[in-house]
DNA sequence: TTTTATTGTAACCATATTAGTTACAACTCG
DNA sequence: CGAGTTGTAACTAATATGGTTACAATAAAA
């Protein structure tokens, strides 16, 4: 099980759309550099134009920031692309037998423990903005570009 | 998405071993309380085994703990049952175009973050021994019974 | 030894998700 | 108008999940 790469696609895109503000970022621009299909990106798009997160122009074409760099947590961009409904990282099987005593407690006790693994997890996406995501990005190509010419 | 509950199921069946180690536990009976097939059980059980969280006795039938509650973690669990590859619980889109400088460099930048939201999450794994949460579900069970009778 | 109960595992199924693809109507703007 | 683009539906192949039946191998009791 992994999740899905919407993600990490999301934060790719936002990722172009910040470094180089003045292309033309059509979904096939974009495309070429996460190395999809056009429609997947449009599909990432979507979320990310219905959390508020990029303008999208129909027709003539073109996504930009909506936000902020310092405004974008990667929690926003996980939540955006819709990868883990909402508390619901770990799936906790549905029918315990109310009948035995650990069947009929052990949802709670799991799903607290689970929540706080959760929790835990995204408190570290939320604490990274893109801001500093495309900070260190832009160190690491400035890094490379230096090394190789 | 969602983590398989396999994990949740593996540690339903450890706690049933914990708190009711008089009993003649076969994936049956298990399955009573899981509320599901005993080939389901019989397959997260063999994991445990593997994993030296379990015995069980093949022919003649039952399970046991293999280790002392203390010495079980929520991770321990959670790596046995194999739900989540080491590592890899996010999935990075695979092929980022080399001639663009983003996405020559943004795997690298992508990983770290998604391994450090992953290690916390499984940080709070580690910390939870089976002791612990057996110890809540047994108040719990307690709790109820006196409130209910 | 025979009988009975159980495990371990293979095989199969239905369902869901993922990521890629083709196709096309709707839209924007030169 | 015409060229280029988005948004979305529809289809596909691959994979994972959880449930199910079936059965050989095994252990222990009768």
């Amino acid at each position: 099980m992994q999740i899905s790469s919407r993600f990490s696609i999301g934060v790719h895109i936002l990722s172009l759309l910040a470094i180089r503000p003045q292309d033309h970022h059509t979904s096939e621009w974009l495309a070429g550099s996460v190395g999809t299909n056009p429609v997947v990106i449009r599909r990432v798009l979507g979320h990310l134009k219905k959390a508020g997160l990029a303008n999208v122009k129909a027709g003539s074409g073109g996504a930009t920031l909506a936000r902020e760099l310092d405004e974008i947590t990667l929690l926003d961009v996980y939540r955006a692309v819709d990868v883990v409904e909402e508390g619901n990282l770990f799936h906790v099987h549905e029918q315990p037998n109310p009948a035995c005593p650990v069947g009929a407690n052990i949802e709670k006790v799991l799903r607290l423990m689970m929540f706080k693994a959760q929790a835990a997890m995204e408190g570290v996406l939320a604490a990274v903005t893109m801001r500093e995501l495309v900070d260190v990005l832009a160190r690491e190509i400035e890094e490379k570009r230096a090394a190789n010419g």
